[in-house]
DNA sequence: GATATATTTTTACATTGTAAAGATTATGCA
DNA sequence: TGCATAATCTTTACAATGTAAAAATATATC
């Protein structure tokens, strides 16, 4: 009789748990002070379990930056989809816009994705999600431009969105104007450079 | 009979050349690697000295990144005098260019001024310095529009040059192509959607 | 020259990441 | 089922860090 829930060892799934632990702590706190030990504590082990699951904190963080990049495709993506419109360069609006709110609701794992590179491992899955990511939106630029492959185009796009998501988040941005007008104004002006291409 | 040098207290200023340890330090190392001891331990001091002369590390850090903050106004404005057209556009152009090399060469002390926010101070040097950053290229940038103020064009401007670099800083731009032409076309098409504003 | 002050060193402590050695529990095979 | 083996977790340990306080030292001022 199997209890359906599969509880591969003594503790339960602790590989996981330090993941979701490690996400939640770098959403209460800020990321330097989430340490390997802190996300120990979370889920309840000694400070040296996480080590038979992963070989360093580079190495948990390089997994959490790749889920990171996964939930990222995701959400761009069912942006695009339930996108009203039908013309691509509406559909890149609402990835642009879906980009922008995945920075600020996720903003540790975030940087985390594109700041703190030297702080995790380039693993394997790291290196697929973020390609992934890429070849998203270099498809949805494609479709904007008419070509077949736009890399010029796709760095034009992110470097905006990226640039944007990032003086947010650090505070960069001039006071006294709207968010939300600085936003839409910047999809719109990036949009219009990348049509004169 | 003074000795035109002041060394103000017995040892020299020590204050200085903590700062220029630590620029060298970031050069030199990964930033995580970049501790005070290590600071310290290259000025020739003990790792408890510069307390003294900054109450804390996030101290030490922000003040170079103020720094940095004033040569990079200087890098920009002077590249924006030695361009040899006359237009405000070819102004703007000239500073992106002075921009993305100023990130290229300096980019640990870079990655200080907008990426980690939270290990610095933000002191009114700081404060300052970034302001008056601002301040030059939404200058630059209401030259080019002909409007008097520049908020969102200037942001729009910022968020190019500033996500191209911290994606080619971070190793997230795509292979197999020429960097000096993504470089060119995104300033291109970046002034581009500047004037269809 | 003596005293007060600013600077630096010494010493100390809590915290971190990582490593190695024990203890504990599940798994595989008879 | 019973036992040996392997996987997992804890305990203990170590070097390094930022910060604080106490000692030591050099400078400045009168």
């Amino acid at each position: 009789m199997s209890m359906a829930t599969q509880k591969p060892y003594h503790h339960g799934d602790l590989r996981e748990q330090l993941l979701l632990a490690g996400e939640q702590a770098l959403q209460e706190m800020p990321i330097d002070d989430v340490s390997l030990r802190e996300i120990a504590r979370r889920a309840g082990v000694s400070h040296a379990a996480p080590k038979h699951h992963f070989a360093s904190m580079a190495d948990l963080l390089g997994e959490i930056a790749a889920r990171g990049f996964q939930k990222f495709v995701v959400a761009l993506g069912s942006a695009a989809e339930n996108s009203q419109s039908q013309t691509a360069e509406d559909r890149l609006f609402a990835m642009g816009r879906a980009y922008l709110r995945f920075a600020d609701d996720n903003s540790a794992v975030y940087s985390l994705m594109f700041g703190h590179v030297f702080k995790m491992s380039m693993t394997p899955a790291l290196t697929k999600a973020s390609y992934d990511a890429w070849s998203q939106l270099e498809n949805a630029v494609a479709q904007v431009t008419g070509a077949l492959h736009a890399p010029i185009g796709a760095t034009h796009v992110w470097s905006s969105v990226h640039g944007l998501s990032m003086l947010k988040s650090a505070g960069r941005l001039p006071p006294h104007v709207s968010l939300h007008a600085v936003e839409e104004e910047n999809l719109r002006m990036m949009i219009s450079g990348l049509k004169e291409a």
